[in-house]
DNA sequence: CTGTCACTAGACTAAACAGTCTAATTGAAT
DNA sequence: ATTCAATTAGACTGTTTAGTCTAGTGACAG
């Protein structure tokens, strides 16, 4: 067990601590005294907390979302299927069933009062739209959904749909709950559905 | 122009800042100067921070979506046109389509870390829940919905995707977007729809 | 007119906060 | 071994925080 660099280990407990708490509510000092590191360490590696906490949305947040959505298709699977198993993924994951998605508490909590965060946090949020858009276009050019399909709205829809039914507080959330409801996100789909043989 | 009685002033301040700015970051100080009121007065009225907020849930927000949301099917109206209806008043508000529902916000924020917000924030999410669960229930005694519907998971998803797409970045959402978002939902609950004559 | 009590007023306190400072220590290069 | 820059260490500072305290004010009942 070789000791981790400072850096990385702040990033990390920093992540952890401001999901659970949020920006504001978490202070330098508990991340310091989770850490044990001390102040003058902190303030050499990052200038100030909002700079740490930036530091770990780009090194941490976003890599994390990264690992976790692929937007790409297995062979042989159906779009629907492929979004199907995403959220097989995500019901199994607690951290995110309990608490919800860390990048979208922070925009909530930070986006209306501080233009850096939102302009960062929107990035990754459009990159995500811009992923199930890509799929849904594919879906489309591959024949499984009717080209009146709007990918834009409806990709946009799907994420902040999920994002709303994931951030429930963690006392009424569990990964069944989520999954069924997220059926019904696929029902939506199914409105723009070119049914072929009756192969499903 | 009659002088507003101090308690009264506080509680209207309150909301507007905790809703915009949220619980953490939004300072005693700040509201205080806001409203123009001193320090001893307010605590002549509230016991701490926390009472204060506390007060300003029961006795402003949630009165504003008492008078927001009815739940009330108008006559010759079918369920799912109540629901369109709502979501149109939704969208023509500014602040929520803006700022997302305050309650939602305050939700994120706090039901993670703190328990007494997140029991009485809880109790309204249910209200609002089983306000929604008995419109369906409506629909499916009446005959718009088939029995297959689950009013319970439904009303649930209902709610929490709205919220959702409602608490997009101040800076990407939009009175038509949420609208077109919201058609998607009703497009979920389309699979439970009987269909009847050509009437509509 | 006077006593009472709810409320106002704001100076004050102690703790927590983000951030600074200088000195000590480390590790790598020479 | 010596040098030197990178890092560690934590005491310190100034500000903001929630909350206290005591003196005063104003309206109203007797």
């Amino acid at each position: 067990m070789k000791k981790q660099p400072t850096r990385e280990k702040l990033l990390d407990i920093t992540f952890e601590e401001v999901y659970i708490n949020g920006y504001t509510a978490t202070s330098v000092d508990a991340i310091l005294k989770k850490a044990s590191v001390p102040k003058g360490s902190m303030y050499h590696h990052f200038k100030s907390k909002k700079e740490l906490v930036l530091a770990m949305v780009k090194e941490r947040l976003f890599p994390k979302m990264d690992a976790f959505f692929s937007y790409e298709i297995k062979e042989n699977e159906s779009i629907t299927q492929s979004f199907r198993n995403t959220f097989l993924v995500v019901s199994k994951n607690r951290l995110l069933v309990t608490y919800g998605c860390p990048l979208y508490r922070l925009m909530v909590e930070l986006s209306a009062t501080d233009k850096e965060f939102d302009t960062v946090l929107s990035i990754k949020a459009n990159e995500m739209k811009e992923g199930i858009k890509a799929m849904l276009e594919q879906g489309i050019a591959l024949g499984e959904f009717d080209k009146s399909l709007n990918s834009e709205t409806f990709a946009t829809y799907m994420l902040t749909s999920v994002w709303g039914i994931l951030s429930l507080s963690p006392s009424l959330s569990s990964s069944k709950t989520f999954l069924i409801q997220s059926q019904y996100i696929l029902d939506s789909l199914e409105a723009y559905l070119l049914k072929k043989d009756g192969s499903l």
